[in-house]
DNA sequence: GGCGTCTCATCGGATTTTTCGATACTGTAA
DNA sequence: TTACAGTATCGAAAAATCCGATGAGACGCC
């Protein structure tokens, strides 16, 4: 077999995560993809790239030399999908972006700086809003452009948008729970456990809308607006969750372990996009940056 | 669907070949394969990458800038993959090679200047000779490592071999020949066609092989050992002959056109491969060597 | 202008690769 | 030794790729 970018964003990922589970959650795919993906590199170069431990993954010594290549490599495919552009990398102006809660802290981040070395010229101003607040301001025009939730985007009249990426939606448990003896986990059995609820960007107006149709209701013991309080509650064994891969981590502030099991039950995904006024036409640095993230998560373009 | 190297290498081979037609042979696959890889390639980027026309494919201006990073790339990968063999770039020594002479024009030539760049310090004997001459010499210790037809080799009991591509063979024909109204050419029809035959690299030998498994007698009205004069000579009109994809070029010397057809019965394929003795250890510019062209032609390690 | 010829594009089907989910294996720590 | 976290392996499903054949458009020749 060739070498492939593939196999390179994979062997990245991994060496970067110390983990190739952990790397396969963040690239919403699955353990045994990254595993294969990483001894085809290996059988091509016919060097040993990874140290495998019980606590996951390190880099040998051959390793590291190529992961300096590899990311090399990356760049210079970063540098060639963004170069075709070239011309508009002059582009200049202002693009006022409003976001939501979670996607401001477990998307933009990693994409902001990329964006804003690709095109100095551009101000990017960031408003994290609620969603209604945000589609008052598209339709408006006191926003440009949005990042958020599109599943439930509401005004689809007036509102157009695109979907970017789907996280799947998982079981969070406390270590030695007794769910966890289980692969799968049905609705039903959530529903008869405490269950910790997060209330920003429309989780709870989701979640309802998949235990209601379901028959079911589940024991919200505590609401938060913050993600960490939830993996804090949830690690600490107060209660359970369901979320987004996008936004689960295996550990909490205090370190404690956090499970996932994926339900029984197929329960919607967190689909993540854009939105903007259909009456609007998107201005230039709107335009830009809507290419920029297209290219950059990797869809067909 | 993501950026692949692949689609890179099509573009690249396209662009230089000016016909994705041709730029299919030279890669031995299909034409209507490079065609999707460059469509996904334009349709990834948004950009038109070649002008096409009648005569082929030109690169746009946005080709031309996204070509160049194409190769950067493509420059950054061959870096990697030698990379974790870097190590034995300070190999020294002296590597006695034996080539035929098909071998010598059609594939040495594209790949002993990247060698010769890679390994400075290996000094390359390149020797062509008979397919005898280079296995006694092997077996003798005259000659450390040969590149050659690996499909019927002699003396299996005291050489090596590893194939490292495949060419198919196909009949080749003049232009405004009647066998061309045909999309499949028989054996049966070939073997009542004046046919050129080449008496290099055992060609002649191999021929016989297939020619006597289905019970035929080609009409050999000359036999050269020159390609060349083959390509002429069919171009001409004299005779027709049955030859690899890898000595394949669509003109002759004199500019006359040369067609293909592929035959109805199988034919076996061309294997070029190395050659070592068996009970002769590689030595270390051998084995580089070998390692260098395994990558260079993407099979697996 | 009509016709043959050359080239690239498109399509259906076969093949290969990739992915997932489940399960087995392995090293570490109690 | 058992429990556990993490990786490797396996079979089946899904997706991408490849091929061969056919279609469509441009050029040159009569």
């Amino acid at each position: 077999m060739a070498l492939t970018l593939r196999q390179l964003r994979y062997f990245i990922a991994a060496a970067e995560a110390g983990q190739i589970s952990q790397a396969a959650v963040e690239m919403n795919i699955s353990q045994s993809a990254v595993t294969a993906g990483i001894q085809g590199l290996e059988a091509r170069l016919g060097v040993q790239l990874l140290q495998r431990g019980a606590q996951g993954v390190s880099v040998t010594p051959e390793g590291a030399r190529f992961l300096g290549r590899a990311r090399a490599i990356m760049a210079a495919v970063d540098d060639a999908e963004r170069s075709p552009l070239g011309e508009e990398r002059s582009v200049t102006g202002r693009l006022r972006l409003g976001v939501t809660y979670t996607v401001a802290g477990y998307f933009m981040a990693r994409h902001t700086a990329a964006f804003r070395r690709s095109y100095p010229g551009v101000t990017l101003e960031l408003s994290e809003l609620s969603r209604s607040a945000i589609e008052n301001a598209l339709v408006t025009g006191g926003l440009d452009l949005a990042v958020m939730l599109t599943s439930n985007l509401g005004n689809a009249e007036e509102l157009e948008a695109e979907t970017l990426f789907r996280s799947r939606r998982r079981v969070w448990l406390p270590s030695e729970h007794p769910l966890l003896s289980a692969p799968e986990v049905s609705l039903r059995d959530v529903a008869r456990e405490p269950y910790i609820m997060l209330t920003v960007d429309e989780a709870s107006r989701t979640a309802g809308r998949y235990w209601d149709q379901h028959g079911l209701v589940p024991q919200v013991v505590f609401s938060t607006s913050s993600v960490e309080a939830v993996r804090s509650m949830v690690a600490a064994g107060m209660g359970v969750t369901i979320l987004s891969d996008m936004v689960y981590r295996p550990w909490s502030l205090e370190g404690q372990r956090i499970e996932q099991r994926t339900t029984q039950e197929p329960v919607p995904s967190m689909d993540v996009g854009l939105s903007w006024a259909r009456n609007r036409p998107l201005t230039a640095p709107a335009q830009v940056f809507r290419a920029f993230l297209s290219l950059t998560l990797g869809r067909g373009g």
